[in-house]
DNA sequence: CGCATCGTTGATCAATTTCAATGCCGGTGG
DNA sequence: CCACCGGCATTGAAATTGATCAACGATGCG
């Protein structure tokens, strides 16, 4: 779940962690690292800025007393996450892979200072609310395996690469992580990725790797007639 | 379902439709009434104008091809309904009770040129965003009792009237409408509404009146230890 | 007064959760 | 270098839940 060493290399500027915080500042000072599993934010924290995904995937994520959690959603590159409500985020944030974010100000939303600057961020935020009505659909479905087709076929557009075979898509998140932003259990999760392997639509060198060898297929599942 | 002669009387101003197509326009033209089942838009219409909400109940949904249609939201008086992604809606709306609603240019998102408005629109987005999230922990939920419970205190939050033997809810919406967006079936909104009225939580004069006799129990409901 | 629509209740069935056990892989330390 | 360990993924069997199908009741309107 680490960065591996050619990917790494993608990012020769990035040797240091950049965080806002920090006294000292170079040319790529709007650019933090997020270690995979490090929280960017959580449910709570004054919200001063927003991120804007460059490298990595982060998680959105809210928990319950109860310790039940729904992720709201992958943030992934040319997201923007963090739109707070009021002063504070209303999410935990963090990533699933080594990532990079670039920060903007939260202010930024909400002055016209920087025209093109706020028109990004505002579309940015519509666009927000359209994956998350996506996402309902998502969820309203009835079947596991409704759900977590749509999943992969999402995942795939997001970030798969075609090939001659299929459409490779890394599933970089964990089965709960999965599970918990569809509503299922792990182990459902599971059972419907082997069940859609048995069928033929898709294959699974490891876990993390997938590959779609059927897309009309998938898609069949993900909106049944 | 239709607005009562004491509910219509509270709008004295509003004799006719003002629809934003029409050619004379009063002192009022920025307002517009949607009759109960009339629809506000539609998904793929241009979208000239955000709406807000001063009186009544929308309904935003999204229907697939094969019929089965998500809730993403009921609109209530103070919400902004009817952000675009790019230049087109992307649900359909539609009045659950008579309604009146304000319209706003959908410029006022992304220009600055009334400060005032801009604020207002652009922490209404955000608002926006977080309520869906909120909406994603109740259908996240994998027992019905949990979400019903949950719609129910939130519908009271948002308007119910505090009395003497509990709080008073309207439910004005009918019962496929808050499976839909639960996410259940029609059938086990029911019998979920009936357990709790047989555990004593809830009492329903009629099915559109409710009232909320133990909020604690209820909130247990929602979100169990 | 009858019709149409919506709400409610009942019984059955399919699906998922839950509980449990096993497999797999990477990392660590001997 | 290899064995062990811990977390994650997977599979299996049982129990629970909600969907579905069906019928009945209520309510408002013509």
């Amino acid at each position: 779940m680490y960065l591996k060493p050619n990917e790494a290399s993608e990012l020769p500027w990035l040797h240091n962690d950049f965080g806002h915080d920090s006294g000292t500042r170079s040319q790529y000072r709007f650019f933090q690292r997020v270690p995979a599993e490090r929280h960017l934010y959580m449910e709570g924290d004054d919200a001063h800025y927003l991120y804007e995904v460059k490298v990595g995937m982060l998680r959105l994520a809210r928990v319950l007393e109860n310790g039940r959690r729904q992720v709201i959603a992958f943030g992934l590159p040319g997201d923007i996450v963090g739109f707070p409500q009021g002063r504070v985020h209303h999410t935990d944030c963090d990533a699933v892979v080594d990532s990079v974010v670039q920060t903007h100000r939260r202010s930024a939303l909400e002055s016209c200072a920087d025209p093109r600057l706020h028109r990004f961020l505002t579309r940015a935020a519509l666009r927000e609310i359209c994956a998350m009505q996506d996402h309902f659909m998502m969820l309203s479905s009835k079947l596991a395996s409704e759900k977590v087709a749509a999943f992969l076929l999402t995942l795939a557009e997001r970030t798969g690469t075609p090939g001659a075979d299929g459409i490779a898509v890394k599933i970089a998140m964990r089965r709960v992580d999965i599970a918990d932003f569809l509503g299922l259990s792990t182990e459902t999760v599971c059972r419907t990725l082997t069940q859609f392997r048995e069928m033929g639509l898709i294959t699974l060198s490891t876990a993390q790797d997938a590959c779609i060898r059927d897309v009309a297929g998938l898609r069949a599942q993900a909106e049944p007639a």
